[in-house]
DNA sequence: TTCGCTTATGCCAATCTGGAATGGACAAAG
DNA sequence: CTTTGTCCATTCCAGATTGGCATAAGCGAA
């Protein structure tokens, strides 16, 4: 017996003076109506209405009792109302992570365009490297990169995050420029201690022949920046990706290395706590995100 | 599902912090809470809460409707306390059907008397020779003499209401006293409509034997003290309630006759709608009404 | 009278509930 | 590092409940 539903119902046999209209106005049958009231009375240990053959009428004690259900039907309709309205609007608070680099050079412009058209969003952007617990720490959504662990979270493919291997001019022309991932034993690399932990670089040729190179060289960071800083200032090769490089490329401050070689690709996923029933201001942001989001992304942020 | 007890159940979960603890201060199994709180969470279409191995925190949703929640039990509580309060309580209003005579001279002074016992009392009395629709007319219960028709009312016996035979001593002297109902033959009867419609009245002897006589006089009405005047005043035979002639016969202004042959006693009968949950109001009326109608009632009103 | 509308009730299949047991995950303690 | 304890989610099953249909009965109107 939903209590509530019987409040409504009741409301509306007083309303109309009659089981079956009131009944049909619900949406059930007559004898559904009658029995949900009596249970009701039950319930109360109290008449709350006067049958007669020919309508209902309510009781003193039910007329009381009308006037504190419609009361407490307002508030539940108010109550409903408030989650459907955090629901159907985009407000509230959105909690975001992000690895660092990405964050800085590719989702802070985006957030700033979409706090310009949702006004009522309060953004907290968290800027982690290491994948945080996004219950513990209340992220309503985390981009991440890479494969995904095995999770009961949510999750949406934005797109494919692409890397290249980038040196400066500078230093191609000291040291040489490397043809084949053999080459690189010779070299000097820049390693990204967060991915390439392990100091190798996985190559794949054109023939789609992987080829795991390990690489050795004077700098290992987590800070992708301080490596795009280090291959500018000819300190050796750099493995970056697309996002990271691409204006020093455009700028020829670095050169592309090993162009016909891949560098494995990156899956950029939204991340977000259970996959059912997700706020709309989740789903909201992230169905936008994957608008914005196009084919090279990379290449151009702030399109 | 009990929508209210959902609710009643989030309260405690957020308060709680746990569904386990919630449960168990609600009495029933930590399954049935999970549950619950998950059809909740459909109905509204969002999540409420944040699950963790640890413990449960609200969202930023399930806060906002929690505060909703309390509004609506606290309601919820009232509407009931309300049911209960005039349940448990003798108050508000109370109207009494009664017949004419009955009323006058025996239930106003005990209705007074209950009036001065709880003041929050409101009393309506309806006088009325004639069975009157309790529903139809919001009666909310009528003390009825005779036999009880077949009915769906509620009903509790309060007492017996003997009848007797009197006349003026005027008359006897002039007319004499008869000895038997066959006597009656020759006598002036002032006969009572409503019950004695059919101008018979039904004696027993002594022995038990049942004699009905037929009557006939110079005076019908419905109305007992009419009748009561009448006798006093010599116009014949009137068969009375004992209430109604008592203080008559007591003073002397009429004699009563036939005092080895009954008359049928009716039965009193306090009748209210449905046999079922009757209010407190009632019942308590109903019960100091027992108290109050001891055996000689008939002869002192206002014990 | 007959008709139409109302409420109350018995009955039955389908559904749903509620509890026990289990699994899995995490945190604190040893 | 392992153990232990706590907590949430899920599964499963018996039992209760629901909701609708059909029906009865009462009462007013035509």
């Amino acid at each position: 017996m939903d209590r509530i539903q019987a409040v409504r119902l009741f409301i509306r046999v007083v309303d109309l003076g009659s089981f079956s209209k009131a009944a049909a106005d619900l949406g059930l049958g007559q004898p559904s109506a009658t029995k949900l009231v009596a249970q009701l009375e039950k319930k109360l240990g109290s008449r709350l209405l006067h049958r007669s053959t020919r309508g209902v009428t309510a009781t003193e004690i039910g007329a009381l009792y009308y006037e504190k259900c419609k009361l407490i039907a307002h508030h539940v309709d108010e109550a409903e109302s408030v989650a459907a309205l955090l629901q159907s609007q985009v407000q509230g608070g959105l909690r975001i992570s992000t690895s660092v680099a990405f964050g800085r050079r590719v989702l802070v412009p985006l957030v700033i365009r979409f706090m310009k058209q949702n006004p009522k969003l309060q953004i907290e952007l968290s800027f982690e490297d290491r994948h945080v617990d996004l219950v513990a720490q209340g992220i309503d959504v985390a981009i991440r990169m890479g494969r995904l662990a095995d999770s009961t979270l949510g999750a949406r493919h934005l797109g494919i995050n692409p890397w290249l291997v980038v040196a400066a001019p500078a230093y191609l022309a000291q040291r040489g420029t490397p043809a084949t991932p053999a080459d690189l034993a010779g070299h000097d690399a820049l390693v990204y201690s967060t991915v390439q932990g392990d100091a190798r670089w996985l190559f794949t040729g054109a023939d789609g022949q992987m080829q795991p190179t390990a690489v050795r060289g004077p700098l290992r960071s987590n800070n992708l920046s301080a490596l795009l800083a280090a291959a500018r200032g000819g300190m050796g090769l750099a493995a970056l990706p697309w996002y990271v490089a691409h204006e020093s490329v455009k700028s020829g401050a670095v050169l592309p290395v090993l162009a016909d070689w891949q560098l494995p690709s990156q899956e950029i996923h939204a991340v977000f706590p259970s996959p059912r029933l997700v706020p709309a201001k989740v789903t909201g942001f992230i169905d936008w995100l994957q608008g914005q989001i196009g084919e090279r992304w990379w290449a151009d942020p702030v399109a």
